[in-house]
DNA sequence: CGTCATCACAGGCTGAGCCTATAGGAACTG
DNA sequence: CAGTTCCTATAGGCTCAGCCTGTGATGACG
């Protein structure tokens, strides 16, 4: 039984008659009476008695063209939906968005896209960078906007769409004179985010490297998982802590309102891009995430033109 | 769309494989792989991201895959629903049958034919003749057994199965003495069924052509549609009839209690036979029907053996 | 870094599905 | 009742979808 039965099939039920099927269906009269002569081989009964002019409808056929109805509403519904996807009215849109990120644009991410396509429903996919390039290379994600230390990844494309400066915050004024060195750093009492994914955060990627230089590894007073707690510690006094410029801009005013922040000496940025499989062909979707997002993400922090890509 | 790229689509979504949904399906890995391509395309947006090993489900899949089990489910319920028809199981079984055949057979008929299958609807359908035979002709019907006259028909097959002796019914057990030939026939005072359609009515044209030989026409003082009438008319005294004899035995018990009934002479027969389009191939249920009508006729009035079909 | 699993692509074969042309039967018509 | 019309079935031929096998590319894994 194929689709191109049942369309047949319903045709000649509907106009008495094989050859003015053919007609409304556009083809010639033996294809559908071939059509017809399948599907009731196929069903091991006939469908239609021939009488002379024109065909009359058996009771197995009566009883077959409801369900016949059926199946091509299906399909008919399946189709619909998935244009309707297509057009971004409706269906699931997945992306990728890790922390600072996600901080800076989550949300009026999220409303800009629902602005746009009320119909849809959005997933903002990650806990850590981790876990969303994980998820890239597994293909469950399509596309992501995270901060990442280098710009290579094994199978993936990085581009970067934005860079945002770290800053030193600290309740005391006295440490925020000037410009935070790395010496200054590492004998700094801190406080840093992001404990469970230390080894890959790309603050701390940032901070080793720059360390690196003067021969000490960073040393944290304490650890936490998100940039709230940490900011919060700092309003307390307890530690200072090194975040982007965006978070700081954000959060301290609301979670350490006595604190402030300077530079680092020399500056240091956190980059962040867009991240998919290298050579994947975005859906829709995803192009209007990116778009999105890139719009949101350079209203915030510091715009690095795309080079031509190639 | 094709119900096949369904079926490739859904065995590569649950198994997240098209190699493994291959397998499953019993085809070789490429084929399967260019029904969900062709499947793609025809989208307009991918179904799968293809990430090294395996696949996976992009949104657009998740959201296709309900639709396509409901496809699937609709074709099986229609294969399903119509395979209980071919069984005899359900749906509608369609036959002709006029007048005094169903006199006869009909309510033991449905019932025989309900007990062998109870799931079936049964339609018993022809209010005369004419219309059974019309309705053949026209292919709406496929097979009646009905009284005929004549053994030739345009266009159809004619398979006598038994004959019923006509008999003169009468209160006046004076006019029951002998057996009634032409002449005292043409002289009775007569009512007769089937006014609408006495041209056509078999017993009516079997008495005709009896009379025809002594120059006379058949008259009746009476004319009604149902023989139950008749009979009643005759139970009440005012005219004389000529049944069948199987009505005759079955009615004046119940309708006319003090009337008897006497053969013809020469004795004159009704034909009852089985009627469907030349070189009809017929389907199971009206098999059916044609037997156990035959079987029920048998048993009533004498059977004729039916010459062997050529 | 080699091996394995998986998908895509190429080439070739078969048959489904489409067409046109034609024959045959039923119904309408003068 | 013969001619016309309408419809279906059949035959023959063409094209392409769909299937196969074989092979190459690529990512995953030990």
């Amino acid at each position: 039984m194929t689709l191109h039965q049942l369309r047949c099939f319903l045709a000649a039920y509907e106009e008495g008659s094989l050859t003015a099927a053919a007609d409304r269906l556009g083809y010639a009269q033996p294809s559908v009476s071939e059509q017809i002569r399948n599907l009731e081989k196929s069903l091991g009964a006939p469908l239609f008695r021939r009488v002379g002019r024109g065909v009359v409808a058996t009771t197995v056929a009566d009883d077959l063209r409801p369900h016949a109805e059926r199946v091509l509403a299906a399909v008919e519904d399946a189709q619909s939906s998935v244009a309707s996807q297509v057009r971004l009215e409706t269906g699931t849109i997945r992306f990728g968005m890790f922390g600072i990120a996600r901080l800076y644009a989550g949300a009026d991410l999220v409303a800009d896209v629902l602005r746009r396509h009320p119909g849809v429903r959005v997933e903002l996919i990650g806990t850590n960078s981790t876990e969303v390039t994980d998820e890239l290379r597994r293909g469950r994600l399509e596309a992501a906007m995270i901060a990442v230390p280098q710009l290579e990844s094994e199978g993936l494309t990085i581009t970067p769409v934005a860079r945002d400066e770290l800053v030193y915050i600290s309740n005391d004024p006295e440490r925020l004179r000037q410009p935070v060195t790395a010496r200054r750093l590492s004998e700094a009492t801190l406080v840093m985010p992001e404990t469970t994914f230390r080894a890959v955060d790309s603050v701390r990627i940032i901070l080793r490297q720059m360390l690196h230089e003067t021969g000490r590894n960073p040393q944290t007073r304490i650890e936490v998982e998100d940039v709230e707690s940490a900011v919060e510690l700092v309003g307390m006094g307890l530690a200072d802590a090194v975040i982007t410029k965006g978070a700081a801009v954000q959060l301290l005013p609301r979670l350490a309102p006595d604190a402030g922040w300077v530079s680092l000496r020399p500056a240091q940025h956190d980059t962040l891009a867009i991240v998919h499989r290298r050579d994947a062909i975005l859906s829709p979707a995803a192009q209007l995430m990116i778009e999105l997002a890139t719009a949101r993400i350079q209203a915030i922090a510091e715009p690095i033109r795309a080079p031509r890509p190639r």
